[in-house]
RNA sequence: GCCCAUGUAGCUCAGUUGGCAGAGCACGUCCUUGGUAAGGACGAGGUCAGCAGUUCGAUCCUGCUCAUGGGCUCCA
């Protein structure tokens, strides 16, 4: 018989007879790890425990609790699901499921909704089909005898999918009676997942297009065993710890009202401090590069929405009015104050670039399903600029925005995500101008090394974007800062300069955000900290808590010698217990307890309790103060 | 906008298969003056999201509206 020749990630070979499966191979080797193999990896393509080796090969196994055995693990769990609900539910018609993130899902066209009653059905009928553990397999078939099965099964899904395959062969996975199209790996049987839990219920319309049919997903997750998913599922329950809807309550930064409307912040005491700390920091920080600062109305005549191809392109989303008979459209992007402000008088060359900064609010209607918290919102603040440069400039401009990001998420300490998007359907201006705006885009990531994906067709109307991404607590991604290459606006306003020739010529226009807009990135500040700011940052510095009554008229001194000092200090001189004042102050998560009892009073001095637990030794309040600063100072 | 779920005191949540609405925390008064995460007693607090319908009677059943949550689509 023939032989082949294995070789091992250990650098170990062996040779076994040709058509030996993975399984058999297993079998063979003196294995004592005790793990349990799911399936394999052959020249680094991934296989079924039955594929049959041919050839000489490189060899791997996956466990179960390898990323890409978690990832196969959840592939099964989810067509085990499909088989549950066909057998569950007659006439329901299955589409695709996929592993996604932490977990899977299947969409399904059924006439009656699922409730949250059905998910337990389903989850006991998927424990029965485990419990079975019925053969998985896989079976190559000419694509059109898979389009007769599936029609036979009237999968017209499946159908539909198919007949936009090209392949003349295409895969499927067998379990029982029942069959889905699919490229695997999977598990060798049903019995193989050991740990499951669907989450949640949902629509989702099919191939994620609105114009198309609303189907129910139903979300799972799926782990090598019972330990991993309850650890995940309780790291869920301590994300949802962090969510800044929960801590906006809890401390007290910001509300939504239903009377004031939807989308429609709030901010309380705190929560407008915090923001107000960002718009200084926002405002030295730009001032430091260059910008300056200009300011627009909220209110800008129809007539200009309709130049600039918003009222066109925008419309959807965009509120209007109307003042003795003139029609006014409330501003969704602050672009159209920025250019008027270059267009006042003729520019030169040697005044360009032009760095236009405004905490500019804008007006957009969203959707009412998007909103949510402080992430969507109808009414938000963007740290907004345009640069108007030659096209020279371009380059080292869009640079310089992206090392002014880079500074920014630094300091908060961000990871994030970049994102490149190309021009959408629905835009203004040609081809070559988009061409050219995209391609310098590119050109500056590629050149500085910056690693980013490729959003086609999710660009702004008027040009191409690099977006920065950050996460939330439950690590959903959020748009913040935005850089958008705008070649076409500045020809709609027949915006110039004077260049050294002395002839007119045209500048491009870069739109830009640093944080996005200050309630989105409030939001996912929340959740970054937990709530727990660093004392730059936090809207209460120190709290005053007196031990008794007797200590009340020092405690009084200090307190206003640190609002005098500019720091930001609240007092407890409650007649309350100290460690009642201590627990209140913790759950409000503020840097410094400062107690004053009898020996602060007799020594003129205060003793600091820090958030971590730790006790400062005591010190004089302008000790504390110069703490405080400090620690400011060096963003701490 | 679409699918599913939810909406009870300031907050977190019980509850009534249709018959006067409940707890803890917070709040107020009093007692207590206590040293690093919850001292005690008493009290006040509700159009059970809103509007309509069914019913002798609706917080509960039906319909619509609004809002919130999880998704989809769309965006900072």
């Amino acid at each position: 018989m023939e032989k082949i020749t294995v070789k091992f990630p250990d650098g170990s070979s062996s040779t076994f007879s040709k058509n030996t499966t993975l399984f058999q191979i297993v079998k063979s080797i003196d294995d004592d790890s005790g793990k349990d193999y799911i399936a394999g990896k052959v020249n680094e393509k991934l296989v079924d425990m039955s594929f049959p080796l041919l050839e000489d090969a490189n060899l791997e196994f996956i466990t179960p609790d390898s990323e890409m055995g978690l990832d196969i693990i959840r592939h099964s769990a989810s067509h085990v699901m499909a088989q549950a609900v066909k057998k569950l539910y007659k006439g329901v018609k299955i589409t695709i499921g996929p592993t996604i993130d932490n977990g899977f899902y299947y969409d399904f066209d059924y006439e009656e909704n699922f409730s949250p009653q059905d998910i337990a059905g389903i989850e006991s009928k998927m424990q029965e089909i485990i419990d079975q553990n019925i053969p998985i397999t896989r079976r190559e078939l000419p694509r059109e005898e898979a389009i007769e099965i599936f029609k036979n099964q009237v999968e017209t899904y499946k159908v539909e999918l198919l007949e936009e395959i090209s392949d003349e062969f295409v895969s499927v996975y067998i379990q029982d009676d029942f069959m889905d199209l699919c490229r695997g790996p999977h598990l060798p049987s049903t019995g193989k997942i050991k740990a499951f839990r669907l989450t949640s219920l949902a629509g989702a319309y099919w191939r994620g297009d609105e114009k198309n049919k609303m189907l129910q997903r139903i979300y799972g997750t799926a782990f090598s065993d019972t330990k991993t998913l309850e650890d995940y599922l309780q790291r869920l329950e301590d994300a949802k710890r962090r969510d800044h809807r929960k801590l906006g309550k809890s401390l007290d930064l910001f509300s939504i009202h239903e009377d004031a409307g939807a989308g429609l912040v709030i901010y309380h005491p705190k929560g407008a401090m915090l923001r107000s700390i960002l718009e200084d920091f926002e405002k030295k920080e730009h001032l430091k590069r260059g910008y300056q600062l200009v300011r627009g109305p909220h209110l800008l005549k129809l007539d200009l929405w309709e130049k600039s191809g918003h009222f066109e392109n925008y419309r959807e989303n965009m509120y209007f009015t109307e003042i003795e008979g003139q029609k006014y459209g409330i501003k969704p992007m602050n672009c159209l104050a920025h250019m008027l402000v270059y267009k006042s008088r003729i520019r030169s060359y040697r005044e360009l670039p032009q760095r236009y900064f405004e905490l500019g609010t804008v007006h957009r209607h969203e959707k009412s399903g998007v909103l949510h918290g402080l992430l969507r919102v109808r009414e938000f603040t963007q740290d907004d600029a345009h640069i108007l440069c030659t096209p020279d400039q371009l380059e080292q401009e869009i640079k310089g925005v992206i090392d002014f990001i880079e500074d920014v998420m630094k300091i908060f300490k961000f990871e994030y995500e970049m994102e490149l998007s190309t021009r959408p359907e629905k835009s203004i201006g040609d081809d070559s101008v988009w061409e050219k705006a995209t391609s310098i885009l590119r050109q500056v990531m590629d050149k500085n090394r910056i690693p980013y994906i490729i959003k086609e067709g999710e660009g702004a109307f008027y040009g191409p974007k690099i977006d920065v991404k950050l996460k939330d607590a439950l690590d959903r991604k959020w748009q913040c800062a935005t850089i958008q290459c705008d070649f076409v606006l500045p020809e709609r306003f027949d915006l110039t300069f004077i260049n050294s020739n002395g002839t007119k010529e045209r500048p491009v226009m870069l739109h830009r955000v640093i944080l996005g807009a200050m309630e989105r990135f409030i939001g996912v500040l929340i959740e970054h900290y937990g709530g727990a700011f660093p004392t730059w940052l936090a809207p209460v510095q120190a709290i005053v808590l007196t031990v008794t009554d007797r200590n009340m008229g020092f405690a009084e001194e200090v307190y206003n010698q640190l609002i005098g000092s500019l720091l930001r200090i609240e007092k407890d001189f409650r007649n309350e217990k100290l460690g009642l004042k201590i627990r209140e102050a913790q759950l409000q998560k503020i840097p410094y307890m400062l107690i004053i009892g009898d020996r602060e009073v007799n020594d003129g001095v205060i003793s600091a309790r820090v958030r971590s637990g730790e006790k400062l030794k005591s010190m004089k309040i302008n000790e504390f103060i110069s703490l405080v600063q400090e620690e400011s100072q060096n963003r701490g």
